[in-house]
DNA sequence: CTGTTAGCGCCTTCAA
DNA sequence: TTGAAGGCGCTAACAG
């Protein structure tokens, strides 16, 4: 690959003379400028990064550690979120994937962020969670997307489940529905408590008549990724009585949602008219393809990808947990 | 950041030592190791990557220029087969994530590509697609993951679309259905054809009585991601016909097999003892939450990072366009 | 306006 | 077994 030295030697001019081409034009006498620029073009140079790098003079580069993010691939959106603004910025970013369960494996993908010397870190994960920061990461400038730690006080960037809950909440009260049915995602995820919160306070601020209000709450057992089971307890349901006593089933995210439609179609409901439905996370490239199309909540992925880098760029220093606002996706469920 | 020379003072030895230490331990006296490595980890010491690199010495990196992971975040696992190869061997990967149709961009990301110099370029995109190879990249042993070119001979990993179909075509035919509505993806899209050819091919090697097989195709206009489009077909029967005249919906990807299911289940129809259904692509974390499961072929992502990777790995001199089998999922939709 | 020198962190080569 | 010198590609600081 083309270095300095060979744009020099090909325009007849020194070292430094091309390196001034490159990063401050005006100091050149137009002629010359003109002549490294065609060799520079001739040559199809561009700066070595490592060099440029050791001497701590490209822009700053933020370090990913992307956890977990094979499984729920949706997430993505919070790393191309930081790639991007992160160029804005004329920062880079470098990510490193890997999985919290693999020590190994993590203490290699730490070290790998390390050994590019990275000016600020960011912890992202696919689902919410609460994370580990691992020690040799301390040092650094730290931001979370979509986690949060206990280990030290650090600033992270995460969804408003309680709002979003909240806001699903409201709507139906407007609309005066009255039975919901809520099927949570697994209990022991940081966002079930949130967003049941969100829930119950958004129905009880409203209907006075607190006897009429009806929720019923099943939790999941399992660990897994299968939202299967999520739709669980209305699969009971529906074998167990003829007619639901529920005016519209209050999904914990998505994927329950969806398998909540396929029952409830096939057993001959119809959706709002006969019984409502209602999600959370707006599936990127899923959520639209709902007949009817699912009202729901969208998870801030992008924001919280922008608003991590941004602490890191802007060098925050406040080390609050900031709750982003998850917005109302209206669609015709209900 | 400690370097080289911070290890050294606190270890009271010379650069060269600390260097040896980490790079040939064995040449060095017990002592003098022990010693350096306490220091070593003492400062946490890491090396500095873009200090080996610029000698040249690290092991070699492989630039990823990734298309379009945004819109379909179900290919992700390309990226993470690329890493997750290239670390097993002790390379490097960088990711650089951009549109096609963004010029200037395109641009800025393919100099950052190339500002690591990277020892063999790989260019992924989130659905198969034709690519251009940009000028610039050219120089560079490059492999095609999920994509092909026209520009150069070059090596491309892509999923046997026709096997994939083929096989479903297959297992119809052996499960007796004769009547099939081929709900396709876009036919403007390479997968298309290939598909056809092999869904096509498998039905009509076994039927003899030809006349009595029905393939209704229907082809969607629109370019978009929007698949739902891909069930529009789908509608304007259920809206003119009483009773379907199919007793199988062979549709192009999961995504309109997810609005083929809904459809059908609030028309009363069962899946699959009144009509059967089968998709295409066993879109992660989707594909499980089908009622009843869903038999699809799964797109071989992975294995097309893998191979892709491992194409510049083992410097491979072939520039065939490899065609990756699509593995049957059995579900219980037919 | 342009060139020379020095040095970033590391490793190869050669000398002790 | 260890150390010193030189250089990878680049730029800041100083000369000319």
């Amino acid at each position: 690959m083309a270095s300095l030295k060979d744009v020099a030697q090909l325009a007849g001019v020194s070292l430094m003379t091309v390196s001034r081409a490159l990063n401050n034009p005006d100091k050149l006498s137009d002629k010359t400028y003109q002549a490294v620029k065609r060799a520079i073009d001739q040559l199809g140079y561009v700066p070595n990064f490592a060099a440029q790098n050791i001497r701590g003079v490209t822009g700053k580069t933020i370090g990913v550690l992307s956890l977990g993010t094979a499984t729920t691939p949706f997430s993505v959106e919070i790393l191309l979120a930081i790639e991007k603004t992160v160029r804005k910025f004329g920062w880079h970013s470098y990510v490193i994937n890997t999985f919290e369960n693999d020590e190994a494996e993590m203490e290699q993908a730490v070290e790998q962020l390390i050994s590019h010397r990275p000016n600020g870190i960011i912890i992202a994960r696919n689902g919410l969670k609460i994370v580990q920061v691992p020690e040799k990461l301390r040092q650094f400038p730290i931001a979370l997307a979509n986690c949060v730690t206990e280990d030290l006080p650090v600033a992270s960037y995460i969804p408003d489940d309680y709002q979003g809950q909240y806001k699903i909440g409201k709507l139906l009260v407007e609309k005066g529905y009255k039975k919901p049915l809520f099927l949570h995602i697994p209990h022991n995820y940081i966002a079930t408590k949130a967003r049941k919160k969100g829930f119950e306070q958004a129905f009880f601020a409203e209907e006075t008549d607190k006897s009429a209000v009806k929720i019923s709450h099943y939790f999941m057992q399992a660990d897994g990724e299968d939202y299967f089971e999520g739709a669980k307890p209305l699969i009971d349901l529906l074998q167990r009585h003829k007619k639901l006593d529920y005016d519209v089933i209050v999904c914990g995210n998505d994927r329950i949602a969806f398998v909540a439609y396929q029952l409830l179609l096939s057993h001959g409901y119809r959706i709002p008219e006969d019984i409502a439905v209602t999600g959370y996370d707006n599936m990127v490239g899923i959520a639209r393809l709902f007949i009817p199309p699912l009202t729901t909540v969208e998870l801030p992925h992008y924001a919280m990808g922008e608003q991590a880098a941004l602490h890191l760029i802007e060098e925050r220093e406040d080390t609050e947990c900031h709750k982003i606002t998850c917005p109302l996706i209206m669609g015709k469920s209900c």
